[in-house]
DNA sequence: GAGCACTGC
């Protein structure tokens, strides 16, 4: 919390006090009139009427969207299984579940509709049921646990096309989630509610999950939680997903690439030859949080994909969720400053609204937020000593855990109202409890890619309005809430209906390469629910071909083969690939690298105050190398490799996400074994840690022409005039200020990002000489 | 001199 008398004379500036009964700001005057004093009852609104919140833990929209929470609630959940499967003796394994949970499964609003959920997905010819339920109406957890025991749901022994002797088909149940968080604790809950084990190799398991890292499918598991992305890659092993009699596919209205992508190839499946799964169907679930279902149904319903039989038959259930009311408000015209809206608003929910009840406010970025924060904190100081106290509290990505965590606590001196400032993180990946307000600006940042520019942007747009309708729903959980939204009507119904789907916002390149190795010769025919601009899959089949993963004609080059099976961007494939060539010979240092660049958000912290800079800049010196960014991070996974002593100190110290360190070090083992697997390297090194020794100049230069072989149409050269223009576009880039190449002039750079926020930024940059540029380029 | 949120056999 800033300290007040840093600030004191600013916010008198803005504010007059008058007298205990009301308060002003920028002018506007807020009574206290209706103000709920604190002799007064505290617990007011808990005796209202509605549907009585179920457990926490029954719904995965509650318990699983955050690691935070999850993390949280792990210490008081002595009900659920450890991550290694040891299992409560007590609970029944005899088929029928948990007994104590099956009373509040009973009570979840899904669990009246079962006998309709099994009857229309058994129907036949019926090969796509859509299941909208709102939030807590159970559907995560319940309907794998309604179908698994349906006779359609057997492992079936039958004859495969091209095969001698008999193979199974189905037997499983797959369950996609867009998120590792979702899959992992839906999996746990729903073990433990049918009281069977969740672990590897477990024999008597029904229920399993796989996510990256983290494989415990216990054998015969009939339920298994995935993310979307695993689904995908299983894809490309089991092109008819042969293991599974259904998959359902939750979230879809998220609209992640990935499921995009898995949607496209069910369609494919459903309306395909069946002679490939032995002539056992796929059933397939699509389950929504949000009603507009129509192009899902228009999808999987209409046309026959080109070249098979028929179009499938779609069915649409509905099921009510359990959401308290929340009341709406409009601003009657459009405000003109929206911090200043939103801090008026704070303040007259504060005085005006009942205790207890924190405040759930919604704004653009990481600025905006500090910025209001600091707001917030001078005008409480000067509240009347009679009012509750306010708080304010930043959320956002960027934050540290512990950071984080106090959004997730109550305000810790009583009659304190808790003002949570979230960027949209608090919107679907995580829930902040005791949110009754919602303060909704109405716009978020979106990253967009632009085709033709090979390039990103991320700025602040307006929302739409299925994003308003879940942000008013944050302040419904727990009880009646009120959402006040800071524009006017007119501009809520000017909102698109929902955001745009990540296939129209990303760079398709990895999409193509997925359809490429799946064997879709024409990728412009494949089924998509929105099909990017023919211009946006053309260019990204220009890159592919660039990159070496497609051939003159198209087809997939062995290369492009193996740099779909990575879990890596194309680019970075190619990368990867090159170094293992004789003339460059460096892959473990490559995957040092590309570790560190992948592994989530920056591994390092950005320190916001001057002197905290300098201090990190003193510590990170053994880090830094003046060759850019990629030799920085691959210095720092070795030298982080190497320490014997305590990494987490060494973490500490030099500022780096200790999370994000860790799991570099996981993405560095996965990459050597898959490497190791694919022959790109012939010696395995030996175990960490090991004695560290500083990067040769020439291996250094060589890992850089390693990263222009994928990066080449990333390069900018030194303009006359000192700035940077890209050799592709010739736009004008600045090396962004994370970059330790900042403020410095070299003849040429290459960039592994490009995004356009409020100037044109390079980031991840590395000094490289013009000559290597056309080298990249002209193989 | 600055970063919405996720994610991968």
């Amino acid at each position: 919390m800033a300290a007040p008398n840093a600030t004191e004379h600013a916010a008198k500036r803005r504010k007059t006090r008058q007298d205990s009964g009301s308060i002003t700001i920028g002018g506007k005057t807020i009574s206290f009139a209706g103000y709920l004093a604190p002799s007064q009852p505290k617990k007011q609104i808990e005796a209202s009427s509605g549907p009585k919140p179920i457990l926490p833990s029954s719904t995965h929209e509650q318990q699983s969207n955050s690691t935070l929470k999850q993390a949280i609630d792990q210490t008081t959940k002595p009900g659920l299984p450890d991550k290694k499967g040891t299992y409560n003796k007590s609970q029944s394994t005899n088929g029928t579940g948990n007994q104590a949970l099956l009373k509040t499964r009973r009570e979840l609003p899904i669990w009246q509709h079962q006998d309709e959920i099994r009857t229309v997905v058994k129907r036949i010819g019926t090969d796509v049921i859509v299941i909208v339920g709102e939030t807590g109406s159970g559907k995560s957890t319940q309907v794998p646990q309604f179908l698994y025991q349906e006779p359609w749901c057997k492992r079936h022994k039958v004859k495969l096309p091209g095969r001698q002797e008999d193979g199974y088909v189905g037997g499983m149940i797959a369950i996609t989630q867009p998120r590792r968080v979702a899959a992992t604790t839906l999996a746990h809950r729903v073990s433990t509610e049918a009281g069977t084990p969740l672990g590897k190799g477990r024999p008597d398991g029904l229920v399993g999950y796989s996510v990256r890292f983290d494989h415990q499918v216990p054998r015969g598991a009939r339920i298994k939680f995935l993310t979307e992305g695993t689904l995908l890659q299983e894809l490309l092993r089991d092109p008819y997903l042969k293991q599974y009699s259904a998959v359902v596919i939750d979230e879809i209205h998220e609209r992640s690439l990935d499921v995009d992508l898995l949607a496209g190839f069910l369609k494919q499946i459903l309306s395909g030859d069946k002679t490939e799964r032995g002539g056992i169907p796929l059933k397939v679930i699509i389950m929504s949080a949000t009603a507009e279902v129509g192009v899902i149904q228009e999808f999987f319903g209409s046309g026959a994909t080109p070249g098979t039989e028929k179009a499938s038959n779609v069915e649409v259930l509905r099921i009510k969720g359990r959401q308290f009311p929340v009341t709406i408000s409009y601003e009657p015209r459009p405000v003109a400053d929206l911090q200043d809206a939103l801090l008026k608003k704070i303040f007259k929910i504060h005085v005006e609204e009942p205790l207890p009840g924190d405040i759930l406010a919604f704004l653009n970025g990481q600025e905006d937020i500090e910025a209001a924060q600091r707001l917030i904190e001078e005008y409480a100081t000067t509240l009347a000593s009679n009012v509750p106290k306010i708080i304010a509290v930043p959320l956002y990505g960027q934050l540290s855990i512990e950071a984080q965590r106090l959004a997730f606590q109550p305000a810790r001196s009583p009659m304190t109202r808790k003002v949570v400032l979230a960027t949209n993180i608090a919107e679907t990946s995580v829930t902040v409890p005791g949110v009754r307000y919602v303060v909704d600006s109405g716009k978020s940042k979106v990253k967009q890619y632009r085709p033709r520019l090979g390039m990103e942007s991320l700025l602040a747009k307006p929302i739409s309005k299925s994003s308003a309708v879940q942000r008013a729903g944050r302040a419904g959980r727990e009880g009646p809430g009120k959402c006040f939204r800071l524009y006017t009507e007119e501009a809520f119904d000017a909102m698109q209906g929902s955001d745009l789907p990540e296939i129209l916002r990303n760079d398709v390149l990895g999409a193509v390469l997925t359809m490429k190795a799946r064997g879709i010769h024409d990728v412009l025919a494949f089924p998509l629910i929105d099909a990017p601009e023919t211009a946006a899959i053309e260019m990204a089949l220009l890159h592919l071909h660039f990159l070496g993963a497609l051939n003159d004609d198209g087809t997939i080059t062995p290369a492009g083969e193996t740099m779909a099976r990575f879990p890596l961007s194309a680019p970075l494939g190619a990368v990867l690939l090159a170094a293992s060539g004789p003339e460059f010979d460096c892959v473990l240092e490559v995957i040092d690298a590309i570790s560190c660049l992948t592994s989530g958000d920056d591994i390092f912290i950005h320190v916001q105050s001057e002197e905290g800079a300098e201090e990190v800049e003193e510590h990170r010196k053994d880090l830094q190398r003046r060759e850019g960014d990629i030799i920085t991070y691959l210095t720092t996974m070795q030298l982080y490799a190497a320490e014997n002593s305590d990494r987490i100190e060494w973490c500490k110290k030099r500022k780096i996400n200790i999370r994000n360190m860790k799991q570099a070090l996981n993405i560095r083992r996965q990459l050597r074994g898959m490497c190791w697997k694919e022959k790109l390297f012939s010696e395995m090194p030996p175990p960490d840690p090991q004695p560290f020794t500083p990067l040769s100049p020439d291996k250094a230069e060589a890992v850089i022409k390693c990263f222009l072989r994928g990066f080449a149409m990333r390069t900018a050269m030194l303009a006359p005039d000192g700035s940077f223009v890209t050799v592709n576009g010739k736009h004008v880039v600045a090396i962004h200020p994370s970059s330790v190449m900042h403020g410095q002039k070299k003849e040429a750079i290459m960039f592994l990002e490009h995004v356009y926020t409020n100037k044109n930024y390079a980031k991840k940059v590395s000094a490289i000489q013009a000559t290597w540029i056309a080298e990249a380029l002209g193989r």
